[in-house]
DNA sequence: CAGTTACTTGTTGGCGACAAGCAAGTATCA
DNA sequence: TGATACTTGCTTGTCGCCAACAAGTAACTG
């Protein structure tokens, strides 16, 4: 009350974007995307039942705001993570980065792949931006393991996209298991270091390829 | 018109469960769960608009409804899939029948699919017959490997659970994928076909355990 | 024909969407 | 620096649509 009563406009907006951020995660967490209406994120945020709507023009526009800045955070702590690695290096520390990730922040990162396997319904708007981020973490993937072959790794048994394919497809299935089993860290933990495992068995050449 | 005016009630019921199931699977599949009404469904399946809501209940309950029967189809099938198999032979066999289940009846599946992952959501209906159908799953990956171990398989690096963890997180990743991209088919297969070379090698016993 | 069950229609509260208005910050010119 | 016009953030009013439920009608059953 006695500092600062002025704000830029660009604050104005920084603060309640933040707010509303935080209070639509909350209430997804609690509730479901369903049950979350855009008259709570306005309210609980401490503004009007109307702001919500107004800043991202709908539901669907709010729900791909979050889904996009969580995202954007979540690639700056992997790249930071995985920086100079490759091969089953870069993997391993993607793989406890992501375990990381999920530990850390829960509520923030329940409510990113909540909306995340929304985007698996045909017509959602949050699908491109997913699309987005699971297009790019195949990529830089499949590039760690070329990257280490070409620095004279082993080829492995399969086609680097391929393992590339397999990761991801783990990586989203894990997750799954996350958001049904909330309080099973000792299982979410378990399942990323045997993707570890199973990436590294993967990742070595095939010694026989007979049956 | 001429024929058997006169229908049992079970025979009504039936009836209207299985056209409102299909409108539902259509309408799910074309416009995601959240513009699909128990209106369009009651009508698109030649009825009144309440009648869905009646019958199910709720929205929640139909969508239930709809897991519930879809799941159950799909463990028979898999059942006699597997049957009398052990081991590798049980896990690539429930691969190959997978791929089929998605490729055969695409729609339905899919609808079952984009439910199953709805369920990922806190307080949902569906979670529950989701869970159900997961649990017995990884429950079923186990007794395979077991089995197979029983009758002088070598003994896995990995814990038959883990495995079977692996397994199961694996299948809903490939789905995930499989929803994100609806035409590619081909993709789909090589995840599939990709997922039975990953298990053989986790199947493999550890030859040297160290680094 | 009495009772039960399948289905339809009427109603209500709540949500998303949009439009119009109000208030807080910003630019221009003195 | 300060008054005025403009822009932008935010709120309130309203509408159509949906899920939910209650009350009614039509079709079967013993």
């Amino acid at each position: 009350m006695a500092i600062s009563k002025k704000r830029t406009q660009a604050e104005r907006t920084d603060r309640s974007d933040r707010r509303m951020l935080q209070a639509a995660v909350k209430l997804i967490v609690a509730n479901g995307v369903e049950k979350t209406t855009l008259k709570d994120v306005g309210e609980h945020a401490g503004y009007s039942r109307g702001l919500a709507g107004y800043r991202f023009g709908s539901k669907a526009g709010m729900l791909a705001f979050i889904v996009r800045t969580i995202g954007e955070d979540w690639l700056k702590d992997l790249t930071r993570a995985v920086e100079g690695l490759e091969g089953y290096e870069a993997m391993a520390a993607a793989i406890d980065e992501h375990l990381s990730f999920c530990l850390d922040a829960p509520d923030r990162v329940r409510a990113f792949y909540i909306l995340w396997f929304e985007a698996a319904a045909p017509q959602s708007a949050v699908r491109q931006v997913v699309s987005g981020i699971h297009d790019r973490r195949r990529r830089d993937v499949a590039r760690w393991i070329t990257g280490a072959v070409a620095r004279g790794a082993p080829q492995p048994a399969m086609p680097a996209n391929d393992i590339a394919g397999q990761f991801n497809t783990a990586i989203v299935g894990i997750v799954y298991h996350w958001l049904q089993h909330p309080g099973d860290t000792e299982g979410v933990a378990q399942l990323h270091e045997n993707l570890k495992i199973t990436m590294r068995r993967l990742l070595e050449p095939a010694f026989t390829t007979g049956k």
